[in-house]
DNA sequence: AAGGTTGCCAACCGCTCAGAA
DNA sequence: TTTCTGAGCGGTTGGCAACCT
């Protein structure tokens, strides 16, 4: 609408101005607008100057009134957003200080992505600003595995959107953030893996989350938990700094980094907001925890997705997880999983909370892993780590013996899920793209180990590229020796884990 | 030293909504 | 009631600087 205005009002500004020198700047650039011949791109100091001068006489608004009466040749829309954004004469200049993060975080945790109220409760300060602040900083972190709500932000949020929607689900509220919502987060590339943490000191909520809970609550190696690994290690998840099993991230200085950061980002949070997070589950990103802790006890609605994401296209998001891209946002997969296809209406099989596809992998991984128990457990000599075996592991079996539902959450098996989520090849598992992934690292790859493997834990164990726990050899991570026994200990619980699918 | 990568930030784009005509 | 317009919001992109290899 602004545009077809825009083009009207850009004959007017050129016929007025065209002989001004910004005319000849803006045109000589030839970054205008389409069809109209309004400037793009950075400010330059003089269009400040004339739109600081416009809106001190005629004050903010009517934007589109800007370029007809100072000479600017620009829209309304970027004239809003540079005095918003730069020229106020209230902003607050320079990085955010640590209350005003923790009040980001806060203001995150209850309003979601809503930069703009954010803003509003943040004086000084932009939309921009916040958005670009959370989706550098906290987001990274996110992806990182690292927490980003404090333990009093996430309950305090979860206690108040919990009465909000006794309240009244859809009263209008603040939309929950989705990422406070258990079964709604399904940001597993930063769960399992980084559930292999090694020093659970230092990360804790990777065990208690993935180690202890994705893992040893019983994901046992189907083949769609294989797929569901393998689409977890997109190419450019390894090509990154960031670790490509994050798990092993105490030694990957680009999480010592990330640690760091976030030390002085929390330090708001009091000084047991580290030693908080093996415990308070909430903390995860993703919320993964609260899927390993209780989500049982969470009110059903929180699977409902009140503001669908933008990534919420299943089928182009789908389609990308096997390229080497950036990983499906939580929320993407959330949609997926939420999204109820109808074969999961028809088949019947609804758990209790029929919370999604994560409590169907989880569901089903347990199923098999008591089918399998002897041999798996004899496999791997471990269920995943001791200190993956935590209470939030046993907090969700015991979610799921109190459910005492026979079947599939879905009524599919996990595989099945992924496949139904998966648009193009039908087959879940794009092998070469995987394939094409392993093969980024390569030259950090002992191809002896691989090669001939590890086989003390028998043919589960034996690496193979064919296989995901390939990338488990300790020479992919740069693991030094000190790391050696918990590394061990880890690769051969996950090998056990990951290899029955691809050995097959 | 050079090339590549990553993070940050400013700006743009598309969309929605509310109010006016 | 419908259409148009302005304003605002959220997501995304591109440029640049710092850092890394």
């Amino acid at each position: 609408m602004s545009t077809r205005t825009n083009e009207s009002e850009d004959k007017l500004v050129v016929n007025d101005y065209m002989d001004s020198p910004s005319a000849e700047e803006a045109t000589s650039e030839g970054n205008m607008s389409g069809g109209g011949l309004l400037k793009k791109g950075p400010w330059t100091s003089a269009e400040d100057a004339i739109l600081v001068d416009y809106v001190e006489k005629h004050g903010e608004g009517n934007w589109n009134a800007v370029q007809k009466h100072s000479g600017l040749f620009r829209c309304g829309k970027s004239c809003r957003l540079r005095w918003a954004n730069h020229l106020r004469p209230d902003l607050k200049k320079g990085s955010f200080t640590p209350d005003e993060e923790h009040r980001i975080i806060e203001l995150h945790a209850k309003m979601g992505n809503k930069w703009a109220r954010m803003a509003a409760e943040l004086p000084g300060r932009t939309d921009n600003e916040i958005k670009n602040f959370w989706n550098t900083r906290i987001k990274r972190r996110q992806r990182a595995g690292l927490p980003i709500y404090p333990p009093d932000i996430c309950l305090q949020s979860l206690d108040e959107n919990s009465l909000s929607q006794n309240m009244g689900r859809f009263s209008g509220g603040d939309t929950p953030n989705p990422e406070f919502v258990p079964t709604n987060n399904l940001d597993i590339p930063s769960v399992e893996f980084k559930g292999l943490g090694v020093h659970q000191e230092l990360y804790p909520p990777f065990v208690n989350i993935s180690a202890g809970g994705f893992f040893s609550a019983g994901l046992s190696p189907t083949s769609g938990n294989s797929i569901l690994l393998s689409k977890m290690l997109p190419a450019k998840r390894l090509r990154e700094s960031e670790p490509s099993l994050p798990g092993f991230s105490a030694v990957h200085p680009a999480l010592d980094q990330y640690d760091d950061d976030f030390q002085i980002a929390s330090k708001s949070y009091g000084a047991s907001y580290d030693h908080d997070l093996s415990s308070s589950s909430c903390l995860l990103p993703g919320s993964h925890a609260l899927i390993n802790g209780n989500s049982s006890s969470l009110p059903n609605s929180w699977a409902m997705k009140l503001e669908l994401p933008s990534l919420q296209h299943a089928d182009s998001q789908m389609g990308s997880w096997a390229s080497p891209s950036p990983l499906p946002s939580l929320e993407s997969v959330d949609t997926l999983i939420q999204t109820p296809p109808n074969e999961h209406a028809e088949s019947g099989h609804h758990s209790p909370q029929n919370n999604g596809l994560l409590e169907s992998i989880l569901y089903e991984s347990r199923a098999l892993r008591n089918t399998k128990n002897n041999s798996c457990q004899q496999t791997s000599n471990t269920d995943v780590p001791a200190n993956g075996a935590d209470t939030s592991s046993q907090l969700h079996d015991a979610d799921w013996d109190s459910c005492g539902d026979p079947n599939s959450p879905l009524g599919h098996s996990t595989a099945s899920v992924f496949r139904e989520c998966t648009p193009v090849s039908g087959s879940s598992l794009d092998e070469p793209q995987f394939m094409k992934t392993l093969s980024v690292k390569q030259e950090k790859v002992d191809w002896d180990s691989l090669t001939h493997g590890d086989e003390k834990d028998g043919d589960s164990c034996r690496m193979n590229i064919s296989r995901p726990d390939f990338l488990l050899d300790s020479n992919w991570f740069g693991l030094s020796t000190d790391y050696g026994k918990d590394y061990f200990i880890l690769r051969d619980a996950i090998g056990a884990l990951l290899a029955e699918d691809f050995a097959s």
